[in-house]
DNA sequence: GTCTATAGGTAGATAGAC
DNA sequence: GTCTATCTACCTATAGAC
């Protein structure tokens, strides 16, 4: 476990660990230090205020997670193509990071203004145009069922992220540990795709 | 706004709102009881600590949401329209109460195993297996395509409830208000239905 | 840069008058 | 039952030695 970091950077590792875990106002600075093996005084030579350093680590969550959610929305693949990769290395990150999602959405409910302010200001402007289009044109073709575009779009990543979302919840229904709820979460890649493909394919019989 | 409730009442009253608004750690006694227009003492004269203040309110929204979410398990109606039920009648109970689903969701991501012995106490304990013998039944008789029950009911779960917890984002992405958000969740009862019908509906044509 | 010590503020909880 | 006043503990932030 021992960090081969410079001390800013174990600081960031244990704020991100502590905010995650207990939330902004329930994150204590000393547990932060602990973590880092450090102490108090340091964390404000560094990050002048409790505010500040969560504001790093904030965006730098908020900053891995929506790209992949909007990654979607830039590609130039065809549709299907598009949603089995995004279905794909979505639930892959969302495995390595199951703690993201909650925090993220955890936060922005509880200080919207704020968080958005900073989201603007890091340059996030997520364009879903494009796949509106993209997903438009194929039901003019006929080559998919008529759907309100964004309510697509919205199913599936309500169908990606609400299980991680709702994890422990679901475990705990489920009674199961986190590996085999891992492997439920890799098999229900195939589940979803397959799910969505049903739901919008058209019939090719007449 | 003047509620004609006892003391209690309205303590129970302006809890539920602070908690739900700022979560256990980020309540203040003080906010609550300015809430309720009485004073901090009067609150632990009724229940003797702040934890057991908010083991109040969480089992209420808990026992709000939870039998909503599970009557889909024990109804006795034919599958689709139990599918077609339960998308209504939750979307609109979540229409009503549009920040428990967060609420719940947090304080459970940061003490699951502390309340769900709570939960265990309430007696709450859920019986999927009459629903996905049901889907198994279907499935064995051709009437839809072959899905991991719980795979299914979770799709369902997840599109119905993840669009009010990730509503912030929603409406901040969307740029819509309060009450076009409300009518977009509205029409969205139709689609999800929709959505879930095609995607396992089998084909009739041979 | 990193530490210890402490200031300054506020939280939850209690005591006691009315 | 309801209030005011206060206790104790803890948190963020700062000051200052090394």
């Amino acid at each position: 476990m021992t960090k081969d970091l410079d001390t800013e950077g174990r600081i960031l590792v244990a704020a991100k660990r502590v905010f995650v875990r207990k939330g902004y106002t329930g994150a204590r600075m000393q547990e932060i230090a602990d973590e880092a093996g450090i102490n108090k005084g340091l964390l404000h030579y560094y990050f002048r205020s409790k505010d500040n350093l969560f504001s790093s680590i904030f965006e730098e969550a908020f900053r891995e997670l929506a790209p992949r959610t909007i990654e979607i929305f830039e590609s130039d693949a065809p549709l299907f193509t598009k949603l089995e990769q995004f279905v794909d290395r979505y639930i892959d990150f969302l495995t390595e990071h199951p703690y993201l999602p909650a925090f993220v959405i955890q936060e922005i409910n509880q200080h919207p203004e704020a968080l958005f302010e900073k989201i603007e200001k890091s340059g996030f402007r997520p364009n879903p145009m494009k796949l509106v289009m993209q997903i438009q044109m194929e039901i003019q073709k006929g080559n998919i069922r008529p759907i309100n575009p964004i309510h697509l779009v919205l199913n599936l990543i309500s169908m990606c992220v609400f299980p991680f979302v709702a994890r422990p919840m679901m475990q705990h229904m489920l009674q199961v540990g986190d590996e085999d709820y891992t492997e439920f979460m890799k098999s229900r890649k195939d589940v979803i795709l397959e799910f969505v493909k049903n739901a919008i394919m058209v019939n090719r019989e007449p």
